[in-house]
RNA sequence: GUGGCUGUAGCUCAGCGGUUAGAGUUCCGGAUUGUGACUCCGGAGGUCGUCGGUUCGAAUCCGAUCAGCCACCCCA
């Protein structure tokens, strides 16, 4: 054997025996967001450079360390961190959000060249959201709703919480962000080594601090919620209300800033106490500038975006028992056992006219010949409910035998029509 | 980028200076000339992460390196 190649640090490989749950996921919220009439749209993974830097944000972590560039002649792209931006653009340069609402979602890959941990990887995978062209609280108390219903599907609702804050109008925020840095600059000793440099990149967060030796320097600061322009406030106001009217709980948490610099207003995050230090399974917010930032006519707007490693470990290990899943709608229905040169012969040719007369029946013919002690093996494996049985003698008699894998009970033996009708009630309930 | 823990069969792990490195599981075959999940038997499967050092002798001790996991930072 030659050396080893192994995958890159951070990137996983999906295995088959968990694309079932990856599909059951990404299916659920298919079919949500196609209940609330929102849109696919498919975007590029590499994006120039520049983009990111211009909606992220210079300064971010993101930006400054942990994006994958390279140059390509003589311009730099970069792997997307994020799907917002790219959303953006697309949006913008294609004309589909001027002077008009759209809602759209995307799904895939992005990449941070971060240190991987539980539920943090290099390459990791999003669905995200994003509306254009509303700009009151309605809109963002549709999207919370939306994911609320999600996670009611998916069994997870009561094991995320929602959290939920404003950071104001861009000016009011950085009026406050003015204050704040003042208060830490005259309490500078008492800052930790994470504090102080966030004093330059990203001072809302020095209150997220979870040094307990900051908690008192924390107690003393000036509160965001306190410096809220008027028409955020209302805005905040509102969308609490709806949020209390459709029903879902949330806690407001005003610490909570998010890590990119186009939010404002709205922020929300949904974590878990069961994924270890990764909590946040769906985090969003309002941005209603980035849109002219990146050079488009001013237009408001609102998204989110979810993990789906995140989500997956929590469908998997965290919150609902694997059994709970309903994976078997990724398993074949009936497995064919044939076993002899001529039934394999004539199991190839019956198993195609079954699936043209089923079209939604899933059939896994067996390849690869082997004795009925092996194939029925395999059958079971497979984790189909029957066992279609093709020998010598059946062949002889035209007749099919179909044994029942999940249950007790014997073999049935049954002609094609026969056969045809069974699985047709079959594949009906 | 920083810290802690861990690298032995495809997977989960035992062995922690002394024959030819083990178990469970998985896979294949048999017990049962044509029938799975339980049982029994057999077979296949290892450069003991890599490189170097100590030693008569290293999976075992030491060093370096690489990788994985978890946490910090940050984030979905």
């Amino acid at each position: 054997m030659s050396a080893k190649i192994q995958a890159v640090r951070g990137m996983k490989d999906i295995l088959p025996e968990q694309t079932p749950v990856w599909r059951y996921l990404e299916e659920t919220v298919r079919g949500v967001l196609d209940a609330y009439g929102y849109w696919e749209i498919r975007l590029p993974i590499v994006e120039s450079t520049e983009l990111f830097k211009r909606s992220i944000g210079e300064v971010t972590d993101i930006v400054e360390k942990e994006m994958y560039t390279f140059q390509d002649g003589d311009e730099s792209l970069t792997l997307r961190p994020e799907g917002t931006a790219g959303c953006v653009r697309a949006a913008i340069e294609n004309g589909i959000i001027h002077n008009q609402v759209r809602k759209l979602w995307y799904q895939g890959p992005m990449f941070r060249h971060e240190r991987p941990q539980k539920g943090r990887y290099r390459q990791f995978h999003q669905i995200g959201v994003e509306v254009f062209g509303l700009s009151g609280p309605d809109i963002d108390a549709e999207l919370i709703l939306l994911t609320a219903r999600l996670w009611r599907q998916l069994g997870l609702l009561e094991h995320v919480q929602l959290q939920l804050n404003t950071l104001g109008s861009a000016e009011a925020r950085s009026a406050y962000r003015e204050k704040l840095v003042a208060y830490c600059r005259e309490r500078f000793a008492e800052l930790d080594e994470d504090s102080r440099r966030r004093l330059d990149s990203n001072p809302l967060r020095i209150l997220d601090s979870k040094n307990p030796a900051m908690a008192d320097l924390i107690q003393g600061a000036p509160q965001l919620l306190d410096h809220l322009d008027e028409p955020s406030r209302e805005h905040f106001e509102q969308l609490t209300r709806l949020l209390e009217m459709g029903g879902v709980s949330y806690v407001i948490n005003p610490r909570l800033v998010r890590g990119l610099d186009y939010y404002g207003r709205t922020v929300f995050e949904w974590v878990t106490d069961r994924l270890g230090a990764q909590g946040t399974v769906c985090a969003g917010g309002r941005y209603d500038g980035l849109v002219e930032h990146i050079g488009g006519r001013s237009t408001p707007a609102v998204g989110f975006a979810m993990g789906l490693e995140r989500l997956v470990l929590l469908l998997t290990e965290g919150a609902v028992s694997r059994t709970e899943l309903p994976l078997e709608r990724y398993t074949p229905h009936a497995y064919f056992v044939a076993v002899g040169e001529a039934p394999e012969r004539a199991a190839l040719v019956l198993a195609e006219r079954l699936r043209s007369s089923l079209p939604r029946l899933r059939l896994e013919l067996n390849m690869g010949s082997g004795g009925f002690k092996a194939q029925i093996k395999r059958a079971d494996k497979s984790g189909a409910r029957f066992a279609l049985v093709l020998g010598e003698s059946e062949l002889a008699e035209g007749q099919i035998g179909l044994k029942s894998l999940r249950e007790e009970g014997d073999q049935r033996s049954f002609s094609e029509a026969e056969l045809i009708d069974f699985l047709a009630g079959q594949i009906a309930s």
